[in-house]
DNA sequence: CATGTCTTTGAGAACGGGTATCATTATCGT
DNA sequence: ACGATAATGATACCCGTTCTCAAAGACATG
């Protein structure tokens, strides 16, 4: 699954961006083997951890790249760190409960949710092509 | 309304924080009288054109507090500028629908969406004491 | 009101995530 | 292999936010 997603994001890239590059092709693998949200900084760590020699601009440049193409949503938990996840292909994915002591961040479904999101999306005049939701609060261990 | 909540702003704020000051008295006032969230630098720039000499320093220290004490929400809509609206006693609140085309900000109630964000916070193994909620799209004049 | 103590304030420096720049390297059709 | 052109990496830069610190203000006391 992870690796349809690699293997479907760079050929979706690679037909709207012409050429193909190394460090383009070390994120999307690199973010294609996770199932939650990272930040830019996690993945240049990460993909350096490799023994690649990638530059951090790069890692901005394919998320970028990554984010016009809906393949990657764009996660803002407010402590100032924008962070990604895969987009899997179906429509299916998670929202984030972040735990204010300890800062944990934990995925959660709520097909409920969901569908609140959906009939208001309907309702007003506005076209909604994007949620986001971030519950805070005390996780399990913390409270 | 508005002033009932500054009133009470002020008067919670010198509870915890011993003493009162012009630059904090300042912003809470300006903050008070509006409906929807502002970022630091425009009440810097509202209580500034209103003749007041008042440094962002003391703006962000102002909203810091206010945020501890729960009388302001910050929300985070995206781009980088972290922005505050007044807690309203009782609960009430709104969320945001953002314009990926021209920018605008628009509030939105729906008691539906409160209901299942309320269904989750009692669902799980989490204490959650505030959720944050941003639809994007085009809005009506932009689509 | 004057004094002294402690807090708040304003200006600007510092910090950090993210972007722009630019010379160099890699890609790929030919 | 060659050459046009796009991608890359290092680093300078931008800008929102926080830190620092001397000066000003607030409050209790006499
Ligand atoms: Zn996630
Ligand atoms: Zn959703
Ligand atoms: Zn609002
Ligand atoms: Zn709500």
């Amino acid at each position: 699954m992870a690796q349809r997603w690699s293997d479907d994001a760079l050929a979706r890239l690679r037909a709207t961006s012409g050429r193909g590059g190394a460090a383009r092709r070390a994120v999307v693998e690199y973010l294609g083997r996770q199932n939650c949200c990272l930040s830019a900084q996690e993945i240049y760590d990460g993909v350096r951890g490799r023994g690649l020699r990638v530059g951090i601009a790069s890692v901005y440049r394919a998320l970028e790249g990554l984010d016009r193409g809906g393949l990657v949503q764009r996660i803002d938990l407010g402590d100032g760190v924008a962070r990604f996840e895969p987009v899997l292909p179906g429509g299916e994915h998670h929202h984030h409960f972040v735990c204010d002591d300890c800062g944990k961040v934990e995925p959660f479904e709520d097909p409920a949710l969901e569908v609140a999101l959906e009939r208001i999306a309907g309702g007003r005049g506005y076209d909604v092509e994007a949620h986001d939701v971030v519950l805070r609060g005390a996780c399990g261990e913390c409270r």
